[in-house]
DNA sequence: AAGTGATGCAACCAGAGGGTTGCATATTGG
DNA sequence: CCAATATGCAACCCTCTGGTTGCATCACTT
């Protein structure tokens, strides 16, 4: 797991419409190969500065990959951190749950006596 | 499912600490009671009016249930949301993983001929 | 060597958002 | 009925942020 930042921050990043747009389009294309800011520039109604600012967050958030080839810089969405990140909001929510599921057996058993 | 809107929204939801701080206050609350705005508000550094913000933020993202109890309201964590969220994400990841594995195959018989 | 295309950095703008204070309103308890 | 407590609503402030334009830079191609 190279899930380096708080999981809050990776949650903020996925909190934008625009965000998801670049994943996705990430996610759909070559993952060798990746796409630059320009190429998703070329795809979305946004500027490739925009792009920019917005891969930048992705990438503290570690939720995409980046490599400079030659004079440009490739991204990969990375599946795995998004998959590792529904885990654990999944562990969280069943503790929670769970914790729901103890009082109410407590409740149970005194209300039997 | 009553999840109602958009899991963008919930991500943004959850792309806060002191929202964070809430719905662990919650969690760590008598389910069957829940809390007030007044009462986590005296448990967090931060106003009850803020807290009231956070909680309509909460709520509209449905992570968080409400229910009034005579001049007061009281507030639960929703963990089945949650859970139901992280296993969204979960199912979002793995798709982009399997996506690369399947380049990866392609990528493998081109290989052998 | 020169032009072209890609990136990076900086300034700037407008709107959203987290936070506060203040006040009005409603409901409970004596 | 009256006082106390909890909520709701509104205005306001400041920071963050998503977006833009403009310019400098750097690497590939011819």
């Amino acid at each position: 797991m190279v899930t380096s930042t708080s999981p809050v921050a990776a949650f903020a990043a996925l909190g934008d419409e625009t965000r998801w747009a670049v994943l996705e389009a990430l996610a759909d294309a070559d993952p060798a190969a990746g796409l630059t800011a320009s190429a998703l520039a070329a795809r979305l109604p946004v500027t490739r500065q925009a792009i920019a600012k917005h891969l930048v967050v992705l990438e503290a958030a570690g939720l995409v990959d980046s490599r400079a080839v030659g004079r440009e810089r490739r991204y990969r969405a990375l599946g795995a951190e998004l998959t590792a990140l529904g885990r654990r909001l999944e562990r969280i929510g069943d503790a929670w749950e769970a914790r729901l599921g103890r009082i109410a057996s407590i409740a149970e058993h005194l209300e039997r006596g």
